[in-house]
DNA sequence: TTGTTAAAGTTAACAAAGTTAACATAAGAA
DNA sequence: TTCTTATGTTAACTTTGTTAACTTTAACAA
């Protein structure tokens, strides 16, 4: 006599996942222990997801969604090239920061195969798009040569590069912002260093 | 009368376990497959290993000593100080190509935790301050600045982090470096990319 | 040689996890 | 109403990590 029809379990169920990987990450999230907490049997869950797999895919899509939309609401707001990029680079990393266990969850090893979810592919290549779009809206230009789209592209992909890696290495402790600074601002001069510019030793 | 006293069942495996990393990443580690391959009783490893945590962290430690080598390898045979940090973020992210498991093993969440195992703390301690050496020897004089100082530091942390970006994004499969280019020189090439740089459109 | 001991194996058990099958009930369409 | 389907449940099966209790081997002192 369970208390059937218990109206949205799949709801819930899914916002208490959330709850556990934000505290604990994908290797804490046991489907038992969610249904447990969820006060439903432990079975139920297989009614809504397909299996653990089911369950790190729509956090994952929610979690591509919430990236995609902080990343939007950046680059809609700045005009200059340049400055977007920079912008958008700390963003980046702010999102980490702020969801270092979703963070992971979107990009390492953890994340259910795209191929199996299309949803999920769908919500990737949404967040990406972004990204792709933010940074070469200006650059993309009908009487671009050749040459200069693939400088435009290697910019884009150089600055991917650099703002995931921050955003890797700082919410795996290895790189620690200085406390008297604001996380953007130390993103944002980290984005602006030039390797190739002379040092003055 | 199982073959006791086999010899050097810890170095078995130890190989084994890399095998079996190699081809499964951590997750699909198993004590007990580990164990049946090696031909061994499922308990064995306990007597050589602190269970899984304690193979995973002997794993690491290997990783991170090849890691070191190479980096190592490839920044005492460059003197001039630009060159350096270029060359160790090519072969930064070409270890991570060539071991990408090993790679997300000492930088990922599976990595037992370095308070737990000292050898292993040691081993990273090792790798990371040959990136650091390699990156500061030059810059790091008596008579510098408070303020050049950290301006190589940031360098430092600039070009650490583009090269960890690169590499994480590849080995995941989100940049897939053009097939007729060599890998290095994909790789300096985005390392190379200065965004403050006035863009050409 | 014998007796003792520590290291290195073994088997057997436990709890927890993912998953599936078999069954039960509720809601809604026919 | 009755039939069907979605949503639950319980009970099992398998695998894994881990530990406890027992056995064998090698090393060594007497």
């Amino acid at each position: 006599m369970g208390k059937y029809h218990h109206g949205d379990v799949r709801n819930v169920l899914l916002q208490q996942a959330e709850n556990i990987l934000t505290e604990e990450g994908p290797s804490g999230l046991s489907l038992r222990r969610l249904a447990r907490l969820t006060g439903v049997s432990e079975a139920a869950p297989y009614r809504h997801f397909d299996g653990k797999d089911g369950i790190l895919a729509a956090v994952a899509i929610d979690a591509f969604e919430r990236f995609a939309e902080r990343l939007e609401n950046v680059a809609a707001n700045i005009k200059k090239h340049e400055e977007r990029i920079m912008a958008l680079g700390a963003a980046y990393v702010h999102f980490a920061v702020d969801f270092p266990q979703h963070f992971r969850l979107i990009f390492g090893r953890e994340r259910p195969p795209l191929d199996q979810y299309p949803e999920l592919r769908e919500a990737a290549d949404n967040a990406f798009d972004v990204l792709q779009r933010a940074v070469t809206s200006v650059d993309r230009r009908a009487d671009m040569t050749l040459n200069e789209a693939a400088t435009a592209y290697n910019r884009a992909l150089a600055a991917w590069s650099r703002a995931h890696g921050i955003a890797m290495l700082v919410i795996d402790g290895m790189i620690v912002p200085p406390a008297d600074q604001e996380l953007d601002d130390f993103v944002l001069g980290l984005l602006a260093e030039d390797l190739t510019a002379p040092d003055n030793t």
